[in-house]
DNA sequence: CTCCAGGAAC
DNA sequence: GTTCCCGGAG
């Protein structure tokens, strides 16, 4: 079977502008109408799309991101907010750190950048916030430079493509990241729709679990599909992350306690005579709190490293809100 | 039960 | 490299 010699490793991979004209009219005609795509919002607006969609799926996004562009269209009018605004405006996206680190990201761009996003990686990296991921897809998405982004979507996209095989788990190996800036389009412009494309695809067609082949506009190019889907959904990129009795689920029922609080000072049927309580925002007694959890010693863990966090203050008296500044 | 456009701390 | 953050839809 092994009679021909590769005379290049180039020569392994499969020609990227034969995959790359199915796969940009494939995007034309099916690419998701999202509001910051086009060219309709600002390289913030693409960027706060970006930090919402770390871990959560677009159509969940959506109305959280319209919502937020608002009331804080740009850094400054987010540096300006207080953390608890912002801490109850991010609902139920998930991942609530991530809201205190957009909020920190818009205080250094409001405050040291004038309040314009670096045209950099570099720069995009220093930020709260963002890592490489979400530095790429500011460079090319919002700034239309080229540049490759790696996600898990196009990881696994590029790897079943070009070389047959599932990527691993992990972080982006060399290899892969190889791979990714070989077969990205020259052209900068088409390098935006390539990238767009490539990760829509794994998002739509290209999934992990069950990839709908059928459908796929770059399947007779498709090294992992001729090689007969080997291994197949059996490995996952990231171990599975369960919820349930986690600190994750309790930290979650605490913040969410506090994000129901009424607002204007209200504490919920608790002690209303605490004279050194302000007004703004609310706060939830500790004999209350108690009650959201029956671990005792995991609620208060959990309680604690909120506060570490910045995601929540305890009071001398032992009572919770959200920081107010 | 599974799935999912990461980042940072250790 | 491993582990920790979260939540809802299917």
């Amino acid at each position: 079977m092994n009679d021909t010699v590769e005379p290049l490793a180039a020569a392994s991979v499969a020609d990227p502008s034969a995959v790359a004209a199915p796969l940009f009219a494939w995007w034309h005609a099916n690419a998701r109408d999202l509001p910051w795509r086009f060219g309709r919002t600002t390289p913030w607006g693409v960027l706060v799309s970006e930090v919402m969609s770390q871990q959560t799926q677009m159509s969940r996004v959506v109305p959280y991101w319209r919502a937020w562009m608002d009331v804080w269209p740009d850094a400054a009018a987010l540096a300006a907010a207080s953390p608890a605004e912002v801490i109850t405006a991010w609902g139920r996206l998930g991942y609530p750190r991530r809201a205190l680190r957009l909020q920190e990201c818009a205080r250094v761009v409001a405050g040291e950048c004038a309040d314009e996003l670096p045209r950099s990686y570099d720069g995009l990296t220093a930020l709260p916030g963002i890592g490489d991921y979400t530095a790429s897809a500011v460079m090319s998405f919002a700034f239309g430079m080229r540049i490759a982004v790696i996600d898990t979507n196009i990881r696994r996209v590029l790897s079943r493509v070009f070389t047959g095989v599932e990527s691993l788990g992990g972080s982006a190996k060399p290899a892969e990241r190889d791979l990714a800036n070989r077969v990205l389009p020259a052209d900068a412009g088409e390098s935006v729709t390539w990238n767009q494309a490539v990760m829509e695809l794994g998002a739509l067609v290209c999934t992990a679990k069950s990839p709908r082949c059928d459908v796929c506009p770059v399947s007779g190019l498709c090294m992992f599909l001729a090689a007969g889907r080997p291994g197949l959904g059996e490995r996952r990129t990231r171990p599975r992350q369960r919820f349930q009795g986690t600190d994750r689920q309790v930290r979650g029922i605490v913040l969410d306690a506090l994000r129901r609080l009424p607002a204007g000072g209200g504490d919920g049927g608790g002690d209303v005579g605490a004279a050194g309580t302000m007004p703004g925002v609310p706060s939830l007694p500790r004999a209350q709190a108690r009650q959201l959890w029956a671990d005792r010693a995991q609620l208060d863990a959990c309680i604690a490293s909120l506060d570490d966090d910045g995601l929540i203050e305890i009071l001398p008296d032992g009572s919770l809100r959200l920081p107010r500044a």
